[in-house]
DNA sequence: CAACTAGTTGATTGATTAGTCATCTATTGG
DNA sequence: CCAATAGATGACTAATCAATCAACTAGTTG
């Protein structure tokens, strides 16, 4: 097993890959995007990121674990509050990027209509 | 229904979260990883992917469709072939952003048993 | 039109995962 | 030590999704 792309002449190790669509993924999700949008503002508790998102207790703790996973949040605990935050920040540019291309893509394809 | 988290003080609609979720959740598996890393030379058509990646031609063609409804990937049918090419340059650096931030952050682990 | 080639798609299976409830742990304050 | 609070986690359900085979469509060539 343990196969590599050799083929295209440029060795990306299958390991490589899923680190990298692990990343992705976990921005992959509206839920965990809503969470990571909320900590944009700065660090949160669970109990605020609860109450600004309206996520059932349980659901934000496991998703924020999610990010942590993922490298792209951290977590801090103090007393009996556990404080998340934008661990990575090139999530910043990530989203940035895509929003603008989002943006880009639907002005092209409303154009469509206006000549 | 149709929530909108207004907490925030910033108006950011389900809807839009899905929107972004769903372009990353695209680049959030390996295999269409593969894909679009076979892609970045440029053009290919179907068989040719097929080849370079060793995927099945069956799946190949349906995370194919995946990247086109992402907006990730465009289509072209010429003849019995069809061709497939980078439709959003943003890829080009989202995936240098996040390989740059695993370096980093692989980078800052190892260190941690180096002093 | 028949045979062939390239690619898509329906149907199915198995794996993963989001959401939720109830329970558990840890910390604080009385 | 007890009660209360904040958060994590086990167990479960339902939904989603990747992978695959077989059947299909569309275009090409004899």
């Amino acid at each position: 097993m343990k196969t590599q792309i050799k083929r295209s002449g440029l060795a990306l190790s299958e390991n490589y890959l899923d680190k990298v669509a692990h990343r992705f993924k976990a921005l992959g999700e509206p839920t965990r995007l809503k969470l990571v949008h909320a900590l944009m503002a700065g660090e949160k508790s669970v109990g605020v990121l609860v109450e600004e998102t309206g996520l059932n207790q349980a659901n934000a703790s496991r998703h924020l674990h999610n990010l942590v996973q993922a490298g792209i949040v951290a977590r801090r605990k103090d007393g009996n509050f556990v404080y998340y935050r934008i661990e990575d920040a090139t999530v910043f540019d990530l989203c940035d990027l895509v929003c603008n291309s989002l943006r880009e893509q639907h002005k092209q394809a409303s154009g469509l209509f206006q000549g």
